[in-house]
DNA sequence: CGGTATCCCCCGCGATACTG
DNA sequence: CAGTATCGCGGGGGATACCG
């Protein structure tokens, strides 16, 4: 937070933007998160006093607004006008990430970060009204997320839950993937059909529920940026594309 | 460096970006500096090794190119495809600084750094053919920059230098300035005709050159983006702007 | 649940000196 | 000029315990 000295708008910008922890924290604030341990749900990896200690800096910055909240205890976080406007510089360097970040690296695979984007994005129109659980069972999921190896998708008409216990309910669609496989769907990398196809992805319930599924399932906000062109596949490419 | 942890776009992409001074050598980058000490005018506060070790670690990200310099010696530094796409990034960045920030303390004032600034955006068509000097002598400099308060922009043809000793040249021109107001200039929140109608800025020279110079220098890349639409001032500005 | 407070360690970074 | 190497410190941040 110290500042670069320079009067540059950039350099004023990234003293607040280029903090560790800061670009994660909004777009949690950006995707609608306002409780607290919303937000650490969505950056788990964040100590909780470092989490209020940024959140108290974006508001010191007029970037977030606390108010008590309106129901239970505790506060709730909102992003004020100049915040809201972290949206095109967080959307921007998420494009960057897409088109240009190796994502799929073991370390970077998290089952309860998977889970809890996809229900943030969930189609929940297009559920039957009433209370469907989904469990998802992951292989390939690196050893400190390794809890159970099991997780729930409770969706209610009005509300959503993800859950590492059995929540108990009768089971609609039991989803088994790798979780590779999964994140790399999630992300745009991999379509639907070749994951089902290549066995990476399977599902086990009612026709009509596993057919429904695909639809339940928004993708990543990022998932249709344009990758980059590619380097230009030299000879044999050009080769084969002409006319014989 | 250290990972996020998780796949999300935004996360890998601020492994990259949110280190603390790599948008300020992102933005020198993608502003055409290629040569270490050029860039490193442009973020003077930062220390050369550290310097160099953001730069390895932009090269190693795939961000920056390094080559034997083609003249001289050392290195030069140049942005991959990857890194030039940084731009769009830097750039939201900058006009949400631009929109957001108090970017006139005096604690951010640097008159070397707005003389560098200027220099790299000169309009030099609109120059005459020869070499043209102009000093500068700034009031309101902060202590840690008032080593003798003159400075020198020399412009010949095919070369600009900043200088902070006298080059000896006949001067064409002085800019005497308060350097707060030269700064707001610069980025666009004080008019040319206003700051020298108020007498925060100078000039003494020809009356040719005098006219000429406003059209020399051209503004910071973010002296046009809109200001944020002012919060409705609440109750006498409705009333007032009532029919009555 | 929604945080605070405290301790303490590590390493990011500045300072300085050195090299080709 | 364009860096590299080394040292030492300060504080950022993790771990843990505590509170309303």
């Amino acid at each position: 937070m110290t500042s670069y000295g320079q009067f540059c708008p950039v350099a004023k910008a990234a003293e607040i933007f280029a903090e560790r922890w800061t670009p994660l924290v909004l777009r949690e604030l950006l995707s609608g998160s306002h409780r607290f341990n919303d937000l650490h749900r969505g950056v788990p990896l964040i100590s909780r006093s470092l989490l209020t200690q940024r959140l108290r800096q974006l508001e010191d910055a007029g970037i977030v607004e606390r108010r008590a909240a309106a129901r239970a205890g505790g506060s709730e976080y909102y992003l004020t006008a100049a915040g809201e406007e972290f949206r095109a510089v967080v959307m921007k360097l998420g494009e960057w990430g897409q088109r240009w970040t190796r994502r799929f690296e073991s370390i970077d695979l998290d089952p309860n970060l998977l889970l809890w984007d996809m229900q943030r994005w969930l189609n929940l129109k297009r559920f039957p009204p009433r209370r469907v659980v989904i469990r998802f069972e992951f292989r390939g999921v690196p050893r400190v997320h390794r809890t159970c190896g099991r997780w729930w998708l409770m969706v209610e008409p009005d509300a959503v839950d993800v859950c590492i216990k059995d929540p108990g309910f009768e089971v609609d669609l039991v989803v088994t993937a790798d979780l590779g496989a999964m994140t790399k769907l999630w992300l745009g990398d991999l379509g639907f059909r070749s994951a089902l196809r290549d066995g990476l992805i399977a599902l086990e319930g009612s026709r009509e529920i596993c057919e429904a599924f695909p639809t339940w399932l928004a993708l990543s906000p990022f998932a249709t940026v344009d990758r980059p062109a590619e380097s230009p596949a030299p000879h044999a490419a050009a080769t084969h594309a002409e006319p014989s």
